[in-house]
RNA sequence: GGCGAGGUAGCUCAAUGGCAGAGCGGGGGAAUCAUAAUCCCUAGGUUGUGGGUUCGACUCCCACCCUCGCCA
């Protein structure tokens, strides 16, 4: 029976790069995660794509004189070149900005009216004479009525951190154009949770045993305390998703309500782009399918509370209105939120104002994919804030990973492939060949099972310990010594060592792809462990927009110990890593802008 | 202010009521296949603080301190 496994990742903003701390949050947990599903011959789904619309991305624009489209585009492009070089292998790597996303989101929207989950509002917003249009809160400044503050946000006020009613701001003028705006009525869709918070709750409360607690207790707290509160679901803005309503489309859906639906959007178009447009619905309509969401703490609510609530108010609605069957069958809610915490950086948060930041892009122009993996699954705050330190990350890349694993498999390889040349045949085994072979081979299941259970670290940390068992081995069996008297002898002890080689490079190939693949073309193997990344224009009703998709036709890894073919002639070695002068980290600090004001930073 | 997570060796982290552990770093030694990498031995902790429950507490309860997030 093939199972299904959908991981979900975060969205980016398309309105600013990438940096560690995203990666680290949710990019690179959920390809380690998608990896080893894919080895383990699940049927595996890694969907995500550009958040394009929302009030930041058209702010940007507007302080720009760009469209926002051209916003988005910049910065969509920027995560396919990022996602290609780090290895992150999306199926389908998407925008919210598709005729696809489009019609499904006002599908969700139109199967939750129906089921009498939403509700309609007037209220009171600022409206902007001069444009002729409803301005954003965020748009709108003037004196705060708390504090007197003259520069204040409408919604919030920086001087008495105050959050505002922004209908009560003194003095408003738009940020844009410094006109008067006025308060104008408007009218808005809410989202009823209130109704839903009963099930939400019940949906909880089953996670509730294997989630992780900060994820849960935090969500359930929220709920406890304060019960859960309409939420509006539409904006007055002209970029985005027009709600599908005659006499409300020049309204657009809220990007908090519609970039989560991208998911489930993204699965239907990898369907469509892979030639089997009914696929989506093994992972959608299957009670069986699991569905994961890779995301930074800042984003639980939206996953743990908000989505599900949207999935369980459309419920079989969905699919009588999207494919027009009828009885349809539920959404698939989701299995599992392992969301992290923060990375911070030297001991301060990220700023991408002040530039104290780790921009993905400019740390592959310096260091390789596989270092960065590494070091960024070491330090990943799966259970609390955790920091980069750029001596750490030298460190770790020499004592750790060239040390241990680098140079285990470089010193079995070079050494074999100076006195064989192929994959040696082996003669009796020793108890000792057995008995390591035996604690390899083990490792299928103790990696496997922390990757199971999406504890990404200790599976990383748990491949290192066999590795260096693999290095005791070689120190007890000396097979430097043993051929200068029994060269059958250290033909065996070689093979044993490459043979735990082989499947330690299975084990390592969710964390570290590009090594384990270099790897196994030195071992003497000629398909690759994994597939092929994509990019790919697709055009639609909205114009064209590129995506990034996986094309697995190649793939030959597999989570499991297979034999290594006697005789196979290897490679000549490289090294798997480069050493790196850990003298760098002072010009790598000194790279850094200042530290944010209210940050110490680490006393060293 | 409310809700939640976290505070364990120099560093990064394990340990859900049963002798407080691993890796790295520090100290000593062995080996020479390997990018001076590796292997063996070793030092190092009043588990944030103060109480409580228990035969027994890192673990459960109460209060407080510190860090972080969410909400107001």
């Amino acid at each position: 029976m093939t199972e299904y496994v959908l991981a979900g990742v975060a969205w980016p903003y398309a309105n600013a790069y990438i940096h560690a701390g995203n990666v680290v949050g949710a990019y690179l947990p959920a390809d380690i995660f998608s990896r080893y599903q894919r080895l383990r011959g699940r049927a595996t789904l890694m969907v995500s794509g550009s958040d394009a619309h929302g009030t930041p991305i058209t702010v940007r624009a507007d302080q720009e004189g760009v469209s926002p489209e051209a916003i988005y585009r910049r910065y969509h492009r920027s995560f396919l070149d990022l996602f290609q070089r780090l290895g992150l292998t999306y199926d389908l790597f998407t925008s919210t900005h598709t005729a696809n996303h489009f019609k499904v989101s006002q599908t969700i929207f139109e199967a939750l009216r129906l089921n009498d989950y939403l509700f309609t509002k007037r209220e009171k917003q600022w409206y902007s004479v001069t444009q002729q249009r409803f301005l954003p809160d965020r748009y709108v400044e003037g004196t705060c009525y708390i504090c007197g503050y003259e520069a204040a946000r409408s919604d919030q006020c920086d001087r008495c951190g105050n959050l505002l009613d922004p209908t009560r701001l003194i003095n408003p003028r738009s940020k844009l154009d410094g006109s008067t705006p006025e308060l104008r009525e408007t009218e808005h869709f809410y989202l009823d949770l209130p109704k839903l918070e009963a099930d939400v709750r019940a949906f909880l409360e089953a996670r509730a045993p294997y989630w992780r607690p900060h994820v849960v207790q935090q969500s359930l707290g929220l709920i406890r305390t304060e019960g859960l509160k309409p939420r509006p679901i539409s904006r007055d803005l002209d970029w985005g998703i027009p709600l599908p309503l005659k006499g409300w489309e020049h309204k657009v859906l809220y990007v908090w309500f519609e970039a989560v639906i991208g998911y489930l959007s993204a699965a239907i178009e990898w369907s469509t782009l892979t030639g089997q447009p009914n696929a989506w619905e093994q992972w959608w309509f299957n009670p069986e399918a699991r569905t994961y969401y890779f995301i930074g703490k800042d984003n639980i609510p939206f996953h743990a509370i908000m989505w599900p609530a949207q999935l369980i108010g459309s419920g079989a609605r969905f699919e009588e209105l999207f494919t027009g069957r009828a009885p349809g069958r539920p959404l698939v809610l989701p299995y599992d939120v392992p969301a992290n915490q923060f990375l911070n950086l030297e001991g301060c948060k990220f700023s991408g104002s002040r530039n104290w930041a780790l921009w993905g892009l400019d740390l592959l122009e310096r260091y390789d994919p596989d270092p960065l993996r590494y070091y960024l699954t070491a330090i990943m705050p799966e259970t609390r804030d955790t920091d980069w330190y750029w001596d750490d990350f030298f460190r770790r890349n020499n004592d750790e990973l060239v040390a241990t694993w680098g140079n285990l498999a470089h010193r079995v390889l070079s050494f074999t492939y100076k006195h064989w040349g192929q994959v040696p045949e082996p003669g009796p085994f020793a108890a000792e060949d057995e008995a390591l072979l035996e604690t390899v081979r083990a490792g299928f299941h103790t990696v496997g099972e922390h990757l199971e259970k999406v504890h990404l670290r200790a599976g990383l940390q748990e491949a290192m310990r066999l590795a260096a068992r693999v290095n005791q081995y070689l120190e007890r069996r000396a097979p430097w010594k043993r051929i200068k008297e029994d060269r059958a002898d250290a033909g065996t002890i070689l093979f044993t060592a490459l043979q735990a080689i082989d499947w330690l490079k299975v084990l390592f190939a969710p964390y570290l792809p590009f090594s384990s693949e270099a790897l196994h073309r030195t071992l003497g193997y000629t398909r690759p462990l994994f597939g092929r990344q994509v990019v790919q224009e697709v055009r639609d009703a909205l114009g064209a927009h590129e995506v990034l998709l996986y094309d697995p036709a190649d793939a030959t890894g597999r989570w499991e110990p297979q034999p290594l073919p006697v005789g196979q002639p290897l490679q000549k070695p490289k090294p798997l890593f480069r050493k790196l002068d850990p003298a760098l980290a002072a010009e790598e600090q000194a790279r850094l802008g200042e530290p944010p004001a209210d940050c110490v930073g680490r006393e060293r």
